[in-house]
DNA sequence: CAGTGTGAACAGTTTCACAGCA
DNA sequence: TGCTGTGAAACTGTTCACACTG
């Protein structure tokens, strides 16, 4: 089934799986079945091949898949073998908690440079990075930074966002309940808390 | 089109129109058309229409939606009508930055009550909600509470989930970087920045 | 024989075109 | 005329069954 286009639910998984046998490969394990992984991942293991054999040949029969192969092959599809910097612009609770949020490590990822319009904030450290003006944000090109991860207030969301465009920015997580418009070059995930609470009440039995 | 099995996927929509709408109302705009509100929430004008056709007939054909009927509607569809307590567990940076959050109030949403195991945070006030132990987590059932929030590290994410479950909680939503198992009647949804992240620098163009 | 890889059936979602209404 | 509501078509993703392989 190869040369088919990638399904976005399948790269979606992905990271899950990642996850997965990183967990497995730190007790020591050398493969896994797709029936194993799935009880892990919470993942139907046809689901798992399916998705696997978008990319080649995993797997041998019988066995299972290798734990350093899978590793090594999702965190290339994923591009996360090179060390990815990222801005954060706002820190607040949220721009906080991000800079101190030790899971991106796993991903490749770094938070390297922290943007506030405070001055009292400016030129103090907070979990090993200095934070600088905002109006400085468009020296990240220089330092090579391409994703920009927005923490502001909403009302000044799209403005920050705009500034990242012509600070060079390709990719922007948005954590502020607003969706914001870029140019297509521009890939943007919005992460709103709102909404997913928004969504368990419908879910819920009873009234 | 009444009477049809609703997709998950305008369940997962009607947030986002909701905010639009509450958006366009405080402007005091009394109606609008699904090309405009999906200018404004980046929805394509059919899908909006089909997404609401769903629910009857919301419209009124060469005028648009009534914002006011949209508000009552969709928040009676969500069910965030009446008032939802939720318990937060873990008051680390992720639990802190929760309680100051004030996007939850226009969804209907409070967090009422906050847990910790840690001794020396527990009788303290954050965002005007005292902190608990842990232990007396059972309790949020008298309380009304049937929301948990788990913001609390991996490691003791599950058996965090199963004293909610325990406690009676039916809807999670889950911070932690973990697959959590519960009971089928127990709604869970998991937000998991890191894996938001690690899709994004697939989508970037170059390497 | 246990477990992968995959075509084909199935299910869910989006897009389109247009009838019908204010 | 402008806009809603909706069946049908197109598309995308999931499930299944089983041939095949180490």
């Amino acid at each position: 089934m190869r040369y088919r286009k990638i399904p976005d639910e399948t790269i979606r998984r992905l990271p899950v799986y990642l996850r997965g046998v990183l967990h497995l490969s730190e007790q020591g394990m050398e493969s896994v079945s797709s029936r194993k992984l799935g009880g892990l991942v919470g993942v139907p293991p046809w689901l798992i091949r399916k998705d696997f054999s978008y990319f080649g040949d995993f797997g041998t029969p019988g066995i299972g898949y290798g734990i350093k192969t899978l590793i090594k092959q999702i965190s290339k599809i994923l591009r996360l073998d090179v060390m990815h910097e990222a801005a954060v612009v706002g820190v607040g609770n949220v721009g906080s908690a991000l800079l101190s949020y030790s899971g991106f490590g796993i991903y490749g990822f770094r938070i390297s440079a922290a943007f506030d319009v405070d001055k009292r904030k400016v030129g103090k450290v907070r979990s090993g990075v200095k934070i600088e003006d905002v109006s400085t944000l468009r020296g990240v090109k220089k330092r090579g930074i391409r994703l920009g991860i927005i923490a502001v207030p909403a009302a000044v969301a799209q403005q920050v966002a705009d500034e990242m465009v012509e600070a060079g920015i390709i990719g922007i997580l948005n954590f502020s309940p607003r969706y914001i418009t870029v140019p297509k070059k521009v890939k943007v995930i919005t992460i709103d808390i709102g909404m997913d609470l928004a969504r368990l009440p419908y879910y819920l039995p009873c009234g």
